[in-house]
DNA sequence: TCTGGGGTCCTAGGACCC
DNA sequence: TCTGGGGTCCTAGGACCC
């Protein structure tokens, strides 16, 4: 054993190292931590507008209910098992992944966050063996945040990927596993038993593709021709080859790149008809929006606005977009607001029932490589720069929605249902959890 | 009837991810 | 009755140029 130990050491020295952190059930572990009457009871969560269900806890899991089902084709076994339904609640699963990237982060600066509920980390250098981090990482987090998470270790992001999924179905293995020491006949009877589309980067159709090419599993594809692979794959599935052979292709990205655009689009609660709603909707988008745009230091030179109906309304179907070219790059809500309101009425056919509506900023600059316009004076720039700050201020301080544009309306009967809501007890002091001693 | 070849840029749509 | 949202990247095809 300790042999092994040793050698692993050395593995780890000479070559990357890389560990995949995935949060198990992330949604449903969050609503667990403050809520202890969940342990063991079956719990799901519900996507915007409590539409699917997005995560489960295992226990629901072990009662069939798939990920991405329609929740109202389940509510009769739901109700029946007693599970427990939440909407998602976004403030606290951010925190709680912001918590836990922390933890991750003063373990080695070499980190890359992947998402909400996932991380890569460079393990090289590991003081110990690559296992026992592994589960020194585990533990901290399951301390700290009460959140249970897997760890996958290989030589490569996908293989840590697949060791990940490893540890995560097979409690043996305590919640931590590695492929690192693994020999590669061991690895390939793994990779035998994996269907092809499970790989990282191989979707529905491409699945299809493979298996009517004789690939059913990932072992197959791994050590599919050269030039069967040239000819028919892309180059991203190239490199998903090369990693599954261990030869990593794909790079931690630390800093990640600056978003290419900011997106925001929901799908209303009720079918919206009047153009006042659809007014105040895009205008509460496009706030949120200009938001995510200043937290990242960039102005955006256009903006998108699309508006659909459902399908299946009454006069039918209608779909529109428009791109409104900005005077000059901007971050100023007010400016982004005009754009939007303008757009809106060009796009607005009454009579419809509008089911969605989106906003997307583009043409990202970094504010620094701004051009002041010919027209505006310094003061102005000065001015609403201030104001956006204050604004941004109170809103991260007191909660999201405490200064708002008037035009984003006060009634919101367009806002997505969210009826399963539990508090944001990790970032609003209004609904921090009450603790009653008994006496 | 016959009608080059090669390059760039842009966009829409598809595929994938969580 | 009721089926999410936010991203990235690649590719094919059209427009245009010489």
């Amino acid at each position: 054993m300790s042999s092994i130990r040793s050698e692993e050491k050395n593995y780890a020295k000479g070559k990357k190292v890389y560990a995949l952190i995935d949060c198990n059930n992330f949604y449903a572990s969050c609503e667990r931590v403050f809520n202890p009457s969940l342990n063991n009871r079956p719990i799901v969560v519900l996507s915007n507008n409590d539409g699917c269900i997005v995560a489960r806890s295992n226990e629901a899991k072990a009662l069939g209910i798939p990920m991405g089902a329609p929740f109202f084709k389940y509510r009769g076994l739901i109700k029946k098992n007693n599970v427990a339904v939440f909407s998602s609640n976004y403030p606290l699963y951010g925190d709680m992944s912001e918590r836990i990237m922390s933890i991750l982060g003063q373990f080695t600066p070499e980190l890359e966050i992947y998402s909400i509920d996932e991380a890569f980390l460079l393990l090289n250098g590991a003081r110990s063996d690559v296992r026992a981090c592994g589960h020194t990482l585990r533990d901290t987090i399951k301390r700290w945040c009460g959140i249970p998470v897997s760890v996958g270790i290989a030589s490569s992001k996908t293989l840590a990927k697949i060791a990940n999924e490893h540890a995560k179905k097979n409690f043996t293995t305590g919640g931590v596993f590695s492929l690192c020491m693994t020999p590669e006949d061991k690895i390939d009877l793994l990779l035998r038993a994996l269907p092809v589309g499970e790989v990282w980067g191989i979707g529905r159709k491409r699945e299809a593709f493979l298996k009517k090419n004789a690939i059913e599993s990932v072992y197959d594809l791994k050590h599919a021709s050269e030039f069967w692979i040239k000819k028919n794959l892309s180059l991203k599935e190239m490199r998903t080859v090369l990693e599954l052979r261990g030869i990593e292709c794909i790079a931690l990205e630390e800093t990640p790149p600056p978003r290419k655009g900011i997106l925001c689009s929901r799908s209303f609660g009720h079918r919206v008809t009047s153009k006042q709603q659809l007014h105040e909707a895009a205008a509460a988008y496009t706030s949120q929006a200009a938001e995510k745009l200043r937290r990242q230091g960039a102005l955006a030179t256009t903006l998108f606005v699309f508006i659909t109906t459902g399908y299946h309304t009454k006069k039918g179907y209608y779909s529109n977009a428009l791109t409104k070219t900005l005077p000059a790059p901007s971050d100023y809500t007010p400016e982004l607001l005009r754009a939007a309101d303008r757009a809106v009425t060009e796009l607005f056919r009454p009579g419809y029932e509008y089911q969605k509506l989106g906003i997307l900023l583009s043409g990202i600059i970094p504010k620094s490589c701004r051009m002041p316009s010919f027209f505006e004076s310094p003061q102005d720039c000065d001015r609403r720069n201030a104001l956006m700050t204050t604004v941004d201020g109170i809103n991260s301080r007191f909660g999201k929605t405490t200064l708002r544009f008037a035009s984003a309306g006060t009634e919101r009967s367009w806002k997505m249902i969210q009826s399963y809501l539990s508090p944001a007890v990790t970032t609003r002091w209004d609904q921090l959890p009450v603790v009653r001693a008994s006496a």
